[in-house]
DNA sequence: CAGCGGTAAGTTGTGTGCAATCTAATTGTG
DNA sequence: CACAATTAGATTGCACACAACTTACCGCTG
């Protein structure tokens, strides 16, 4: 009969721990553009191209239509992005940026160096961090 | 007017998509013992200290009651737990192991040796990655 | 001891995540 | 060309997160 690992042991509690509190910190400031965290990286991957059919969103964000086609919907109902059928392949819907959601770019350009401020890491840490995480990220999706 | 920022620059993503990735890697082992990953985490504090209050359990976790108590009731209800009102302060209540949910505790002591498997980092990356996170956690929690 | 402030837990409502299923359109194959 | 397999997106159902609110209870103070 083995030992239950210790909580404080383990690194997937300390990403789990991690992640929401970097929400955390963006909640109230994307809560004055009136977007949620994942509104936001929607919006973040339209900004640097677009229009965007759902599933390339889906594969830059790693999340499937069963969360995006809600969230769409309701940065649609909010006047920030527009979905067009397209004509050539009618399974496919074109997501574009409307004026109002182009124009948000600008208001949201502070918002990362909202996270550096309160990280109390240096930029060579969080750079070194960002690495790490993304080989981590990339070695557990070749493994599931 | 300023640019908007780069999402794949950007550190906050990479938590988010490095959370949800190990989270996905714990899944099919978490769900042979019939748990989520958020229960396993509540599972884990009982394991090491119990009976606790749900207060205590939030802290530990950094969740609250409106998280706990639904997903206290499921465990509950899957005979893994059991909440007793305390006698002395009637607003109390104790979360108690049953014996289902105290054996489970063996059957889960392998699960973190999956992540470790998974990540394609050194244990002393690992490490490092875990420090390094919770710097940042407590960091986040001061500016939240 | 009356009642007021504070605390513990539960409830409600909204917005993800994600598995599973569904519909409609397209593509590949004989 | 018929038609099975595939693909794009939407829908359904369940389980978090979290804000806001409610209820019940405790402790303190006048």
């Amino acid at each position: 009969m083995t030992e239950a690992p210790r909580l404080d042991r383990q690194v997937c509690f300390a990403l789990y721990s991690a992640s929401r509190a970097a929400t955390a910190v963006y909640r109230p400031v994307l809560e004055d553009l009136g977007l949620t965290y994942p509104q936001y990286l929607v919006m973040l991957v339209l900004w640097e191209s677009e229009p965007k059919g759902v599933r390339e969103l889906g594969e830059e964000l790693g999340l499937d239509s069963g969360t995006l086609s809600p969230l769409l919907k309701r940065l649609e109902s909010m006047g920030f992005v527009e979905r067009r059928r397209s004509g050539e392949d009618e399974r496919r819907v074109a997501v574009h940026l409307t004026p109002a959601g182009r124009s948000l770019s600008s208001k949201a350009s502070g918002i990362p160096r909202h996270l550096a401020d309160a990280a109390g890491l240096s930029a060579e840490e969080l750079e070194q961090l960002r690495t790490t995480l993304e080989r981590l990220t990339q070695a557990l999706h070749r493994a599931h």
